[in-house]
DNA sequence: GGAAAGCTTCCACCCGCTAGAGGGTTATTG
DNA sequence: CAATAACCCTCTAGCGGGTGGAAGCTTTCC
């Protein structure tokens, strides 16, 4: 009912959640168990129940993503979005908290980094012996 | 019994579960669930029963990190190590699939690094308006 | 010889999803 | 307008990859 005008006023009662995923790339399911979890607030639900989101819960789900990727837990994050969401930026502690993972994302490079050399090795160690086992 | 000569000839038993772990900094139970899941052969077992591994182990174990780092299933990984074992360097199968999985690693630090500009432009938002809400 | 450290097995549990059943809602289309 | 497809809901179960702890041998060290 009442198709929006073309050319303005979007009131955009919320996304729902199948939305929400095309967007930020998650599974409607993965969506639904961070609300479980805690981790995001839908801003409203529709008559029916349907969960509805905002721009805000996408600026979340980036921050879940970019934590998530290097095992932040779901209970850190919540805490970590809560505080947030409470407006606490002089929260001094979750800056450092952000800033420490930040550096452990570096580490991880190089993790990553060291992983893909041992598999050049590994590699190059049968491009070399064309044939070889290992020595046992 | 019969300390090692300091010169060199180390039959060397072979290692215990503790002196690997200690060397590869997983955790004992880690290396016994590998074990566990065919992952790994320990050489041999002493008389009472205790797992001895040898440098080959290691190897593996060093192997077994880089692919776990990015997601590789211990299934997966039971196959290579099996391939790997049998000394079958001529199965360019493999070798793809080792080539893919490091294009997988240069993904993967793509995406770190995304996290992190995401979690610097997250501290910077905060830096900038020194206490400002997410405006809800 | 006796305590401490290290190893064994086995079983239960945790985390982060993910699949599927069963059922209501919304959108499209003939 | 009814039918059908697509979407959404809740709930329960299960999986992958470990991890913790109990109960009980071995090895090491003083």
């Amino acid at each position: 009912m009442a198709s929006q005008g073309s050319v303005s006023a979007k009131p955009a009662a919320g996304l729902r959640i199948g939305e929400v995923a095309r967007r930020t790339g998650l599974p409607v399911k993965t969506i639904r168990y961070y609300c479980d979890e805690g981790l995001l607030q839908p801003r409203a639900r529709s008559e029916a129940g349907y969960r509805l989101f905002d721009e805000e819960n996408l600026a979340e789900l980036a921050i879940i993503r970019s934590l998530r990727a290097i095992d932040v837990s779901i209970r850190e994050l919540a805490k970590i979005l809560e505080v947030r969401r409470a407006g606490v930026c002089n929260c001094s502690v979750l800056k450092d908290s952000i800033a420490a993972k930040m550096e452990s994302i570096n580490l991880r490079i190089d993790e990553l980094a060291a992983s893909k050399d041992e598999l050049a090795r590994l590699l190059a160690s049968w491009q070399d012996c064309g044939g070889l086992k290992p020595d046992r």
